[in-house]
DNA sequence: CTAGGATCCTGTCAGC
DNA sequence: TGCTGACAGGATCCTA
């Protein structure tokens, strides 16, 4: 699901493509999923994309800026002149563009006069030359979109819960801390947003496995080696999602149309069955734990 | 403090 | 073939 390599491949993708445009209209399909008046974002341009864990925000020139949780469904995908020869993604955008599964449209400003630009955009065929877009889709509907204040955005309740994050500011003395902090079971603590902000369910499967540790050891039972084997091996993991571009494992799709390759070099997750890639002649077994699907080599990684 | 369940939602898939 | 029900899952909230 779409986790910290993910979203950081969208948020690349949105510098590339959308900063510098305007935003010139905001259609609003599915209100649930939207808080806050869109007429404060309108004549509004994008200078900046930025992540909060999992969450991204396109920060505009008027102190706005739409803050965006996709959740595991969640789409952003652009079309429009800089973008070209999009790749066909009928297969990943259930319904399409403008289907049904379109909670929000973001109007964008090239070639915005031409009244053909409009028809276009309407019919998700805004490509080169003929009008530009952000379209915001989700199938489950659990992904949201918030207008905020820009310099206010620490203090929402989702950034301001959001604890240290690999890369950025979480050190292996930090980890150290949030892992010795409590007896929850490790894999739970991974995947806990105000402890390690992230890390989800694909990352939490394959770090675990990489230190070898159990998912379900409980988290204040490590000693310093696995803490700091699972330290290295949560940046290894992410560090390989965000060279493959992401997992598109659902419908992770970045915001040009291109799909992500972790899911085809995943180490544990998904591989219930299958041998365990260290040669240890184990076969992979799936459990929960959470509530979650969790996969694991029961030779490897022991309690 | 921790565990577990319910919630939101819909496509997919197993079972009958 | 067609229906029904279970399931998945990020974050949040609630109860035990």
């Amino acid at each position: 699901m779409p986790e910290l390599p993910e979203v950081e491949s969208i948020r690349k993708q949105l510098e590339n493509y959308v900063v510098g445009h305007t935003i010139e209209d905001v259609e609003i399909n599915y209100k649930k999923c939207f808080t806050g008046d869109p007429e404060k974002v309108k004549g509004g341009k994008i200078k900046k994309i930025r992540r909060f864990g999992k969450a991204l925000s396109i920060d505009l020139d008027n102190n706005y800026s739409l803050f965006i949780h996709i959740k595991m469904t969640g789409q952003l995908i652009y079309r429009g002149p800089n973008l070209k020869n999009p790749p066909d993604i009928s297969d990943k955008v259930k319904g399409g563009l403008n289907g049904k599964h379109n909670h929000v449209t973001f109007i964008l400003d090239n070639h915005s006069s031409h009244p053909s630009s409009l028809k276009l955009r309407r019919t998700g065929k805004a490509r080169e030359g003929q009008g530009a877009a952000l379209y915001y889709i989700d199938y489950r509907k659990f992904g949201w979109i918030k207008i905020v204040t820009s310099d206010k955005i620490q203090e929402t309740s989702f950034v301001n819960k959001l604890g240290p994050e690999p890369f950025k500011d979480l050190t292996l003395d930090k980890f150290s801390t949030v892992v010795q902090s409590t007896g929850m079971a490790i894999k739970n603590v991974l995947m806990d947003q105000s402890k390690i902000a992230g890390v989800g369910n694909i990352y939490a499967n394959d770090a675990l496995f990489l230190a070898d540790i159990h998912p379900e050891k409980r988290s204040n039972k490590l000693n310093d080696a696995e803490v700091k084997k699972l330290f290295e091996s949560i940046e290894k993991v992410l560090m390989k999602g965000l060279k493959y571009g992401g997992a598109s494992e659902v419908s992770f799709v970045r915001p040009d149309g291109t799909t992500g390759n972790y899911q085809s070099h995943t180490l544990v997750y998904g591989k219930e069955g299958e041998k365990c890639p260290n040669g240890c002649g184990g076969e992979i077994k799936k459990i929960k734990v959470g509530g979650r699907g969790t996969y694991f080599c029961s030779e490897c990684q022991k309690k």
